[in-house]
DNA sequence: AACATGATGATCT
DNA sequence: GATCATCATGTTC
């Protein structure tokens, strides 16, 4: 993938509450394009925000659904809150937490395309293809060194891991139904940067 | 019992 | 290169 000449990329910013759409859904189409940022053991791990999906109340595929947990806590904090969980015995996933304190409704950070920190990123991935390091929620989180640590830290805090601004200009975000659940399934609630080769799944679901 | 997944290897193009 | 089936894995309520 060549990086054309004309698209120069900006340091991000750090992003305030106040600039998170206060609807998740709006939520999860603004994080497309913007930077997550792990600063993490003296390096910066950044990369591109290309796919999320929104969770919401009333959703029988978030796992809101049947009330507050110990597992789910983080979920029900204000907007831009990371809530991180541990499924199918080895995946991490992350969040971001959506709505007022006590909704319950969050956005899957889904794909990355690596933008600094990409030698330790292959670390902690243990895998070289570039394409490969973010691309799905798992992925995301392990080459992000993403763990329970994190869960319930602020975005906007002022923390090691936060939100930055677009660094280049976002394509057109395409909308699909989410993937990997059972419940709720037909729900159009999965937001992606179309074309974009850092996107998970078959070619078909970046289309 | 179900789960917001990914690595692997087979089989196609 | 793309796509598909199979299956390993720990936590949750």
């Amino acid at each position: 993938m060549v990086k054309p000449l004309n698209m120069k990329e900006k340091a991000p910013r750090r992003l305030k509450r106040q600039d998170l759409p206060k609807v998740t859904p709006a939520l999860a189409r603004y994080l497309i394009g913007k930077t997550l940022v792990h600063d993490w053991k003296g390096t910066r791990l950044a990369g591109r925000i290309v796919e999320t999906e929104a969770y919401l109340v009333g959703d029988a595929a978030a796992h809101s659904f049947r009330g507050e947990t110990p597992r789910n806590r983080s979920l029900f904090l204000e907007r831009g809150h990371a809530y991180v969980y541990f499924i199918y015995g080895n995946h991490f996933m992350l969040n971001m937490s959506g709505g007022p304190h006590g909704t319950g409704e969050g956005v899957l950070l889904r794909a990355a395309e690596p933008l600094e920190g990409i030698d330790k990123m292959r670390m902690l991935r243990g895998t070289e293809p570039l394409r490969d390091l973010a691309r799905g929620p798992g992925r995301l989180a392990e080459a992000f060194a993403i763990d329970r640590s994190l869960d319930g830290v602020d975005f906007c805090g002022g923390a090691d891991l936060w939100l930055g601004s677009a660094v280049r200009s976002v394509g057109a975000i395409a909308t699909s139904v989410r993937i990997g659940i059972t419940k709720d399934a037909h729900r159009p609630l999965r937001f992606y940067e179309r074309g974009n080769q850092f996107v998970s799944g078959t070619k078909a679901m970046r289309r």
